[in-house]
DNA sequence: TTTGATCGGTAATTGGGATTTTCACAAGAT
DNA sequence: ATCTTGTGAAAATCCCAATTACCGATCAAA
């Protein structure tokens, strides 16, 4: 079973295959769409056998999942770092950074917003759930600079939740038109616009 | 190929079998998803034979579509008479009015969000373009409230063309949440969140 | 009451893909 | 040098559901 092949040790042989395969399913995935994209399309793309594919991934969806879950693990790693950055920033600078980071990550690649906000959304239960960890995640990440900012004094004190809930929407709604939109929004527009949004939300009275 | 039967013209046969797939199509995509709804397991449900099914549509597809179009039309019916009977009002009281009967509609029932943010959500290109139509719809209509709230002097005088899409999609977010929420969430709270949302939105600096 | 069109239901047909298996080969191991 | 074992590519299988074709039942008009 584990035999070094080629000079590479196995496990890196089938890390690089998966990742290989997590690349091309994002290409297939937002341009094909997820529905249309077949495995084997899918593993031409990526230079790996189907059966290759079956000892990574169980099904087409997990693939999905996969990458739905990084894409929102690399943003929330970034938003992380830079926040820890302005430690000790007034409130409003704090939340400011927060959403430029957000979009800045996101808005790299045009297929991150598509695929989690668009080939991602009613594909199964399992997905869905996903997705409300998710929302949960971020909407507590909003509540606490809300929070923040209403112990400094520059928001009134009450529940954030689902203005968090209702923001996260937003930036959802703003970056799935951003990424569909013809002739293309400027990102820095769709990140004032955040910007603005979320402070009138948590600063009104 | 036009005959009355039990006294009934073919025509309004015909519009009945339609509208029981429609029901029945509500009803089974929003439960056991879009995806995984087979036809056969539809046309059982409407009562209603596979060749009556192809009789009306052209696929699965194109029942979602429809209905997609229908509970957009059902709620832009509903606020615009709503606006109607505060032609005069305050730009504001206006707004709360859009806000309340649009979360009122679609909240009637919870399988009508669920098909709109849910399910008919990357299905395929032209379902995404119908989806970039309603939102520039409802995008316009708010816009509109802006403008006016902005001659009376209420909020400034900017583009809200942003700002507009961010709200519908803070609406989307918010409803996407409520009919998936355990336990459910108050539908009073989502509206009363909407309208905060807004207001703070458009009277910003 | 006979006739012929239309109906609902159900039984093929078909086609597309996902999943599995086979096979010949290449590269370590002994 | 020979034997094992992992490997990729392709072929075979299998499954499922969309679409079509058929059939007896029903109804309206002559």
């Amino acid at each position: 079973m584990a035999r070094t092949y080629g000079g590479v040790p196995p496990e890196q042989r089938r890390a690089e295959r998966r990742e290989r395969l997590l690349t091309a399913a994002l290409e297939l995935f937002t341009s094909t769409g997820f529905r249309q994209a077949k495995i084997t399309q899918l593993c031409t793309r990526a230079g790996v056998s189907t059966r290759n594919f079956y000892e990574e991934f169980g099904s087409k969806e997990e693939v999905l999942r996969t990458l739905h879950d990084r894409i929102n693990s690399l943003a929330l790693t970034h938003v992380s770092a830079a926040l820890e950055e302005v430690r000790d920033a007034d409130a409003m600078t704090r939340i400011a950074k927060l959403l430029d980071v957000f979009v800045a990550t996101v808005t790299i690649d045009p297929r991150m917003p598509r695929l989690n906000y668009v080939e991602a959304v009613g594909v199964s239960p399992e997905l869905e759930e996903q997705h409300q960890v998710w929302v949960d995640r971020w909407a507590t990440f909003i509540e606490l600079e809300a929070r923040r900012a209403a112990e400094a004094g520059v928001a009134p004190n009450r529940d954030y939740r689902l203005t968090a809930i209702a923001l996260v929407g937003a930036a959802t709604g703003l970056l799935r038109e951003w990424q569909a939109h013809e002739p293309p929004l400027p990102v820095e527009d769709v990140g004032a616009e955040l910007r603005a949004l979320m402070l009138a939300a948590i600063t009104r009275a």
